[in-house]
RNA sequence: GGGCGGUUAGUUUAGUGGUAGAACGCUACUUUGACACGGUAGAGGUCGAUGGUUCGAUUCCAUCACUGCCCA
């Protein structure tokens, strides 16, 4: 095959379909438990049945596919267990929108109707949501793909439910909740977020039924409705007399208690603050306190209810508060508004304010559980990545309080209880129960609600593996090895993980939690529907590749877990990378052509460049694996990019050009470059299992199963690096020259070395060849003594070594002295801020000996490239006064 | 108000108690038999401010400023 007449451009739609049939195909994807080893297992966080992916999922899954990847490489049995959430709130949402658009009212088709809906959505979602996994070349094993409401998820819900029922830890009641008037249902206290916003504060003249006024003030004046008492601090001097008595609360008439709470702060308005326990949460405890009657106006659609009088009953809160606002203006009352910023909770699914309202609700008491919870973590059996992250759990864990579980939603798993019509009693069964088990009866109704979808996702790793049932899979792959997520879900669902684990599986669900940032716009600008800043991972593999965005994605990936800044130029960069690994290929396949590496590698001669790359490469095998190990994956990218741009395509395939009929060359170029696709895999498969296919000489495995590099077949050679080191320096000396002068590429020059030493001399003879070629060189001289200094060049030193490049006609004596005075000015002032440190007794004596050793050499080599300079700059002014 | 980040070249950012790196962009040269999505050679930084610790601070500590996130 004439490689070279593969396009010069990587094409990557012609390749990635294809492997990642091969790979399923061929079961790579599921644990070949061919080795004794724990397998490494991940389960990836169940992706959202809302829409499609964005590029966190991408990110996230890039990052899963590179461990699990890196971990088969090893001959580790790996498992990737790909899933889908049903996402409740969030994709009932979504749903309802959609038909919306079609003029159809969810209210209006009823429950059973909007569940086909829901689960035709859900099909479609799930079948967008896989491909596009698949299309960022994830090796997940698709046999074990689970969905939170699939029966098996389910019954793991169900169990829970029960048994944490059972154990006295699910408990219902009439509470104070957070109901989100648009979507209908309570939420948990984690999915209230605030904003500040501008709003009026209201002061409020109530008058005290024993004679005289008392001032109060209020952001919302139409829950004064439902108020039953006023408070003040008890510490508060102003109003110690008022204490007991009774105010009335003005349109309506009510008798309030005046109580005195310290949870009152003084300093808040007038240090008067009506109390209305049924919609406020600090008033609720105070209520609790005080023993205050709860006297609910407003209902669970945000509207006021029956017992805010005929009035006010039907009126949006809203209207409710203008109407009040009338009132007391009529009473005159209202004293005066004032704008006002505070911080209203809001639904964090629909944005719009929440209203705590009192409800029968379900929760689940967290106090015991959260115990293990946070001692797994504080004793590091559960490790986040990076470190800081654990405080951010410890912190959110030692201040969890219930968890309110239920929903009054339409999507999700019910809860499995029912409530006895004839006396109330409240029956939970993993069952369906004929009758109550209290009185008999066979009057049952089952509970409308379902559950948290956070209820069930904190079972995911071992609900799909059939947990409770002991089945081979949950015995062989749980615990899992690491959680790989965003920062922003260790709260909603790593905290909850694992304390489902703990408590139900006695073990803790992942051994590490691997943290990383969010993928932000090119302003840095956090992604979402709203800025309409959100890029489709599927647009940006269409016009870079896969590969490409797996890169970038992953080499932007920082081990302190940073935000990513997405830009364009850096996907250009990655794509770049993608077509230089594909045309050094073409190079190296073709070069290679049909020759075959019959003798065993120790027994091919190598020259010194040739050990230059290996040596190269045994270094950066060992960072890969120090990197990899430290889940520092940027780094790991990044320090084989920049040998294999830098080291083996600018230097070592460019002089292997000049060596081709070496046996050592081809087998070096060859060597190197299949190490490089081994350890390049994990991060972009397509483009290294293509060239690995036309690479293959042996007919070996494809690439996604070969062994991983843990180590270079030959040993690292310093001499080899110091030489090549000093070689590069002279020809890039030589080039820097050519460049400044000007002289085109393809005219030769006439250049005389002069080295200062045996290891210059000798580096030289040996790399004479390459020199003179990589530098355009017509005629070189090596002179170790030079009895007459060349005329008319330009000079560069490197090291000891002076290079004259002969440039009759073109060289301004003067030019040179500047130039050479300007590094000389350079190498004295570095000189003497290291004899400064060298001579200061203080720094000798505290210093470590490896700095000051380092130090010494600096000092040396300084002083030898000054003498050299400074002998050559002596020499000019000879020369120039000569002319 | 509490907690956690960030502040380094024009831009996006790595990094370290001992000469500050990269990518993109920029300048000049360059279609040379892998690659112009390339090559060669360059320019560009008082590492947010002020103090302190240290032989030595961009790095450690304190304070401050701006900025982002989380919690109340």
């Amino acid at each position: 095959m004439n490689v070279l007449s593969l396009s010069t451009r990587y094409n990557p739609e012609e390749v990635e379909e294809k492997w990642y049939r091969f790979w399923e195909e061929k079961g790579f994807f599921s644990p070949q438990n061919n080795t004794g080893s724990p397998p490494f297992v991940i389960v990836l966080p169940p992706t959202n049945v809302t829409g499609s992916l964005h590029l966190g999922h991408a990110l996230d899954a890039t990052l899963q596919d590179i461990l699990v990847r890196i971990n088969r490489l090893r001959k580790i049995p790996t498992l990737w267990v790909p899933g889908t959430d049903h996402a409740g709130i969030a994709a009932q949402n979504v749903v309802e929108e959609e038909l919306r658009k079609q003029g159809i009212e969810r209210s209006r088709i009823g429950k059973k109707a909007f569940q086909e809906y829901m689960w035709q959505w859900m099909e479609k979602c799930r079948h967008t949501i896989t491909s596009q996994i698949k299309k960022m070349g994830a090796s997940c094993d698709w046999n074990r793909e689970r969905f939170t409401l699939d029966e098996v998820c389910s019954r793991a819900v169900t169990e829970f439910f029960v048994r944490m029922y059972e154990k006295g830890y699910i408990y219902r009641g009439e509470y104070l909740v957070n109901l989100c008037p648009h979507c209908h249902t309570a939420i948990s206290d984690i999915e209230v977020e605030r904003e500040e916003v501008e709003g009026k504060l209201y002061q409020i003249i109530y008058a005290l039924e024993q004679g005289g006024d008392i001032e109060i003030v209020t952001t919302r004046p139409e829950t004064m409705l439902g108020d039953v008492a006023l408070a003040v601090h008890p510490d508060d001097l102003r109003y110690k007399s008022v204490v007991g008595k009774v105010a009335i609360l003005p349109v309506v008439g009510r008798k309030l208690p005046i109580i005195a709470d310290s949870e009152v702060d003084p300093e808040f308005g007038s240090g008067v603050v009506k109390v209305t326990p049924a919609h406020d949460f600090l008033d609720y405890e105070m209520g609790k306190r005080h023993n205050l009657p709860l006297i609910r106006v407003i209902n669970e659609h945000g509207f006021m209810a029956e017992e805010s009088g005929s009035d006010f009953a039907g009126l949006s809160t809203l209207e409710a508060r203008e109407l009040m606002v009338k009132k007391l203006n009529l009473e005159n009352r209202l004293v005066k508004t004032e704008s006002y910023r505070y911080s209203p909770g809001r639904c964090s699914r629909c944005h719009t304010v929440i209203e705590p309202l009192l409800s029968v609700q379900w929760f689940l008491s967290v106090k015991e559980i959260k115990k293990a919870a946070i001692e797994k973590v504080k004793n590091a059996e559960i490790t986040f990545i990076p470190e800081r992250w654990s405080a951010v759990y410890l912190d959110w864990m030692e201040n969890l309080k219930d968890w309110c579980i239920s929903r009054q939603l339409w999507w999700g798993h019910r809860i499995p209880a029912w409530i006895c019509q004839s006396c109330g009693e409240v029956i939970v069964s993993r069952e369906t129960p004929e009758k109550c088990t209290h009185c008999s009866s066979e009057n049952l109704e089952e509970v409308e609600d379902v559950l948290d979808t956070w209820f069930s996702s904190a079972l995911w790793p071992f609900s799909v593996f059939g947990w409770p049932d002991s089945t081979p899979d949950l015995e062989n792959f749980y615990p899992t090895s690491v959680l790989v997520t965003g920062y922003d879900i260790i709260t909603f669902w790593v905290s909850r993980m694992i304390m489902a684990g703990l408590e139900l599986t006695g073990k803790p669900p992942f051994k590490n939690v691997f943290i990383h940032g969010l993928v932000r716009d090119e302003k840095g600008r956090k992604m979402s529907k709203s800025l309409k800043n959100v890029l489709d991972p599927l647009d940006l593999i269409k016009d870079y590749g896969t590969d490409a965005l797996r890169f970038t994605l992953a080499s932007l990936s920082t081990l302190g877990g940073q935000d990513i800044t997405l830009t364009k130029p850096a996907l250009l960069h990655s794509r770049n990378f993608m077509n230089k690994l594909w045309n050094a290929s073409r190079y190296v396949i073709s070069t290679i052509g049909e020759n075959k590496f019959e003798k065993p590698p120790e027994l091919i001669d190598l020259d010194l460049f040739d050990r230059y790359i290996l040596s190269r490469l045994s270094h950066l095998v060992k960072e890969v694996n120090d990197k990899f190990a430290s889940f520092d994956v940027g780094n790991y990218i990044k320090a084989i990019e920049e040998f294999f741009w830098k080291d083996y395509c600018d230097w070592y395939l460019e002089i292997s050009k000049f060596k081709k009929d070496s046996q050592g060359t081809l087998f070096t170029l060859y060597y190197v470059l299949k190490n490089i696709l081994v350890l390049l895999h994990p991060v972009i498969p397509f483009i290294t299992e293509e060239l690995w296919s036309k690479l293959n000489q042996d007919n070996l495995p494809p690439l996604i199963i070969q062994d991983w590099v843990n180590k270079v077949d030959f040993p690292e050679c310093e001499i080899a690096l110091e030489k090549t080191n000093y070689i590069f320096g002279i020809i890039t000396a030589i080039r820097n020259i050519r460049s400044l002068f000007k002289i085109k590429p393809n005219r030769p020059i006439k250049v005389v070395i002069h080295p200062s030493d045996a290891f210059e001399y000798q580096s030289l003879v040996e790399g004479s060849n390459y020199i003179t070629q990589m530098a355009g060189i017509g005629n070189l001289d090596i002179v170790c003594d030079l009895e007459t200094w060349p005329k008319s060049s330009a000079i560069q030193v490197v090291r000891g070594t002076s290079i004259f490049v002969n440039l009759k006609g073109l060289v301004e004596i003067k030019e040179e002295i500047i130039k050479l005075t300007g590094s000389l000015v350079e190498l004295t002032t570095e000189l003497e801020r290291v004899q400064k440190d060298l001579r200061n007794p203080l720094f000798r004596e505290k210093a470590s000996p490896a700095t000051i050793e380092e130090f010494q050499r600096r000092e040396q080599e300084y002083q030898k490239q000054i003498v050299r300079i400074d002998e050559t700059i002596n020499y000019l002014q000879g020369e120039g006064s000569e002319t």
